[in-house]
RNA sequence: GGCCCCAUGGUCUAGUGGUUAGGACUCCGCUCUUUCAAGGCGGCGGCACGGGUUCGAUUCCCGUUGGGGCUACCA
């Protein structure tokens, strides 16, 4: 057992101003990862200190994601802990306390500039080749400025005096030491002028705080860190070890977002992705198990997650390969599992009622048993199983050219629905001889029955073996799709289009 | 522009101072079957470039190039 000091602590700590982003689960897959392996706490933390931005919708969202990936929180705004409360708005008391202690000891002075000054300074550094940061016209004044200031009520925000010379060093778990000169960093905002602390000093207050041993995050906050760094020494904490994860991107190798399409986590739900093939995605960009294997349950990737597995590039977010992996999750899955979560989206999709009888769901767990070996995503059981459903189903244009519109299939089809009906009993068995039966007396091959049949029954040229596939239909059902498809074919309806 | 990070096929990646550089997705063939968007088999395709170090570099160092991130009173 490991010492409570020493206790592994990682957090994810989103800002509610969205939906739960696919980079933000990424990240929040990894640093749960690694503290599930470590046998360490997972602390969620809501970083809302944008007062501007958050909604109490994205938090709702948030947790939305979480959990549908099956990512769990030890401590968290809903279930408390010892360090709580983990709402950064509700934390405000706090930060003040160290934000003043910080002005008392001279790390931190009151700024007077308006945004529109530093906007325009900003853009003559800039011009100039100068690195643009705060240039410190508040960093000296006299106390005599300063209550000259304050009494005439100007608005003021806080910044964090940064050292000015020397390095700071960053040691990254996953790239290791990484320096930055002091002198090229700039003395950033700790309080706004609402009074409200910035990301940068609630985060490291919080990390501290909440004994996080292990900030686990997104590469973007690499450059923020030896700010981060500073501050918490300045306030004689202790520095937590850091790791900056890989960033997702999009197919254009740019940081993913909205105009790559998706990158609302929940989106990928909507597509028809399975939480456990998403997480498993989620978890091979930017991370191996160093071995020849990918597809790794929850318990899987939990023992084999690693710091050391964690690749220093970014990761395209590969839409092809996550659906692969999907259709690999859905071969594997339980028939009757799969069956309750399809049920939800056959029965928004009108195809079956709302209660299903015992009977009827055994029927729909045999449907999908026989579907799932060649879907890939939980929409394609809508798309391409109508049929079991309706007989509103279309007749694709493969099945038109290659066998509906053909000149001797309707005659066909009617021989083959009268035979389909003086079957004995109606299984696989005999609807296999019933059919094969036809083809040897016609002297034609088993597919010129197979094929036109599959076309008329289904509306299409693929799908599971026909002779389970019919079995599974009403044997009235199957008649009547031959005589129809017979029908529509003489009638010329049936032509390509 | 400045600072920081990164660099193995189109994509995700394994890997080593000496390997036929391995796997997966995609794509393309072939094959099985009643079909393929299923299965099986096979194939195309890669160490960014230039210098070093070394008997030998994909691997170590430097540079270049390329890509990305940060440069907010957003997080």
């Amino acid at each position: 057992m490991t010492g409570y000091m020493s206790e592994i602590r990682t957090r994810f700590a989103p800002s509610p101003t969205g939906n739960l982003h696919v980079g933000g689960a990424h990240t929040a897959l990894f640093a749960w990862l690694f503290a599930r392996h470590e046998g360490g706490k997972f602390i969620l933390r809501i970083e809302d200190t944008d007062e501007v931005r958050s909604t109490e919708q994205s938090l709702a969202a948030i947790y939305d994601g979480l959990r549908w990936l099956e990512i769990d929180w030890d401590e968290g705004p809903d279930i408390s802990g010892p360090f709580g409360p983990y709402v950064q708005s509700e934390r405000l008391n706090i930060y003040a306390q160290y934000i003043n202690q910080l002005i008392e000891s001279g790390r931190a002075y009151r700024c007077f500039c308006t945004p529109e000054e530093l906007e325009e300074r900003r853009e003559i550094m800039r011009a100039r080749g100068i690195p643009p940061v705060y240039d410190r016209t508040c960093a000296n004044l006299s106390e005599e400025q300063i209550e000259l200031l304050l009494a005439e009520g100007k608005p003021y925000c806080v910044r964090f005096r940064m050292l000015e010379t020397g390095t700071t060093v960053v040691n990254d778990l996953i790239r290791g030491d990484v320096s930055f000169d002091n002198s090229l960093l700039g003395d950033f905002v700790i309080r706004k002028t609402s009074g409200y602390p910035t990301y940068h000093m609630a985060v490291v207050v919080d990390d501290c705080l909440m004994k996080i041993s292990h900030v686990i995050r997104a590469e973007e906050h690499l450059a923020n860190t030896p700010s981060h760094v500073q501050l918490m020494d300045a306030l004689g904490f202790e520095r937590p070890k850091f790791a900056h994860l890989p960033l997702i991107l999009g197919t254009d190798k740019t940081k993913l977002s909205k105009r790559h399409g998706a990158v609302n986590l929940m989106d990928y739900k909507e597509q028809g992705f399975l939480p456990e093939a998403m997480r498993n995605f989620l978890a091979i960009i930017g991370w191996s198990p160093g071995a020849d294997e990918e597809i790794l349950d929850h318990d899987q990737l939990i023992a084999r997650f690693t710091l050391e597995g964690v690749s220093k590039s970014p990761g395209v977010f590969d839409l092809e390969k996550a659906t692969w992996l999907n259709g690999e999750y859905l071969k594997r899955a339980d028939a009757e599992k799969l069956t309750d979560t399809l049920l939800p989206l056959l029965q928004k999709e009108g195809l079956i009622e709302a209660h299903p009888s015992p009977e009827r769901r055994e029927w729909l767990v045999a449907v999908v048993d026989l579907m799932k070996e060649r879907t890939r995503l939980l929409t394609d059981f809508v798309t391409w199983g109508r049929y079991y459903f309706t007989e509103d189903y279309p007749y694709d244009n493969e099945a038109r050219k290659k066998w509906l519109s053909k000149e001797d299939t309707p005659e066909r089809l009617d021989m083959l629905a009268d035979r389909m009906k003086e079957l004995e009993t109606w299984d696989v068995e005999a609807i296999e001889a019933g059919i094969r039966g036809l083809a040897e007396e016609l002297e034609i091959g088993a597919g010129k029955v197979i094929h036109p049949c599959r076309s008329a029954v289904t509306g299409q040229t693929i799908g599971p073996s026909l002779f389970h596939l019919l079995e599974l239909l009403p044997r009235e059902t199957v008649v009547a799709r031959l005589r129809r498809a017979a029908e529509l074919g003489r009638r010329g309806e049936l032509a390509p289009v």
